[in-house]
DNA sequence: TTAGAATTGACAAAAAAATAACAAAATGTT
DNA sequence: AACATTTTGTTATTTTTTTGTCAATTCTAA
């Protein structure tokens, strides 16, 4: 079981590794101790290929003839995606999503602890969400000098959200999540992660209007 | 200028589209009457042939030595991806999530109408929340006899979503957005669209802590 | 009006991703 | 203990996606 640390892992296989890990915590509850990549591949409906393929950038964690530890691979999947480690988050934007967001508990089960929200809305600063308190934007640079923030979770109208990335890129923040509709314009040592809801939508708008249209003719 | 309805359009490129929709929605904002592929590429960061082949899946839409005409690219694009049409959908789980959707304006002016709420909690039934009813779950045969619906916007626990699922499915209902932490079990006349927010979340880490330990050496 | 510049659409090439194939290794059964 | 079965890790192949190239066309400026 050796790490390969040499090629640059696609984005591709990252982005899976989440569904991995989800398909084995539901193995866990189920009590199975031991799957074949055959057979995950037909619970995930992807090919055993891509499974053994995908795992094996990161180290042969299964076993010939007996397929994969559950439980280990779970573990193991964990440490890539960081779960063991934490992060500290801020919301900005106490607005619709900021709320729901702040209110999610499952956020913390997998290391990112939302230490503070900031709203420019005097009505909402003041006010705690979920236990955590809502600042005014004024207050986030002295707020970051006295508590290291890794990601800041971007919930203000799309209006707004590059001044505001700006700013948070300035002091030093170098994750954002971004649920704005707007993409954003930073240098490239900043990590962006786009929510686009209206895009998801649309595009599952476009594949219903294909479908029916489809077996309608 | 023709339509190629010929070769499958692959779903990279359709999910390419709501952005360029974007793109082009802000340069009328900014009086901006033509563009060449090449100005949108160094815009949005992509190649200039990309944007050419994505368009040419639909039809030839510029013109040699001019560029694309702005305002009729976005109409054309609008098209593509139904802006016109009107899709009707509901709501399951008045949850936190299920509430930030609600109260978003955004939706209906992209052709998405919500025309109902629905939820199991009777404490939350007969509430209404952006001048949406919240229905109860068990009124959601009935709801749907009278009124059609396209879209089922699934925001409840990972834990009920199969069953909130199949319900849907069988009152006839071919789309969902589904919000749950859960993949769906379905038949493939379904089309379903996933939004998966804790792996957004998991790979921003896993990039992060990447880039983080990457200048580290 | 004409020459040179700009730019598309189509096609070719390259790169990336997914799938298939298979030798090697471990399992489990008789 | 022998051997058929299972299943991985790895390499090869295929498919898909992205990028590059260029003739043909249109624009524009003189
Ligand atoms: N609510 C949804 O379901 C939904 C769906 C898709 C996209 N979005 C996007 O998510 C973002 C937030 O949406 P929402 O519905 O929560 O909006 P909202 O209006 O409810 O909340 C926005 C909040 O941001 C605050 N704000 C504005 N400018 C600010 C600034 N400069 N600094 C700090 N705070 C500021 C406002 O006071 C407000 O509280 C928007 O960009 C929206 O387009 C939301
Ligand atoms: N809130 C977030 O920011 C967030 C983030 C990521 C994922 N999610 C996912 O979105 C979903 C909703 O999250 P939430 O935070 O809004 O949860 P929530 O608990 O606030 O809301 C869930 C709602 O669903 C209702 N419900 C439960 N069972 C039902 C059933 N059988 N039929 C109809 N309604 C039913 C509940 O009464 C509740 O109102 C969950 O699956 C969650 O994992 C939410």
């Amino acid at each position: 079981m050796r790490k390969k640390e040499e090629k640059k892992i696609s984005i591709a296989v990252i982005r899976r590794l989440p569904r991995y890990f989800r398909y084995l915590s539901d193995l866990i509850k189920l009590d199975i101790k031991r799957i074949s990549s055959k057979e995950l591949s037909q619970r995930m409906g992807i090919t055993a290929s891509q499974i053994r393929q995908d795992l094996n950038c990161f180290g042969g964690f299964g076993q010939q003839g007996y397929g994969y530890n559950v439980e280990l691979l779970y573990d193991e999947i964990g440490k890539i995606l960081g779960i063991d480690k934490r992060f500290s988050c801020i919301i900005i934007g106490a607005g619709n999503m900021g709320n729901a967001l702040a209110n999610y508990q499952n956020f913390r089960n997998r290391g990112y602890d939302i230490v503070g929200i900031f709203d420019a809305d005097p009505r909402k600063v003041g006010t705690v969400i979920n236990d955590i308190k809502v600042y005014h934007i004024d207050d986030l640079e002295s707020f970051v000098a006295k508590q290291h923030v890794d990601i800041a979770i971007l919930t203000v109208p799309g209006s707004r959200v590059n001044e505001v990335a700006s700013k948070v890129t300035a002091l030093g923040i170098k994750g954002i999540w971004n649920f704005s509709p707007t993409d954003l314009k930073l240098g490239s040592d900043i990590v962006v992660e786009n929510v686009h809801l209206s895009d998801s939508l649309m595009v599952l708008g476009y594949r219903l209007r294909e479908k029916l249209n489809g077996s309608e003719q």
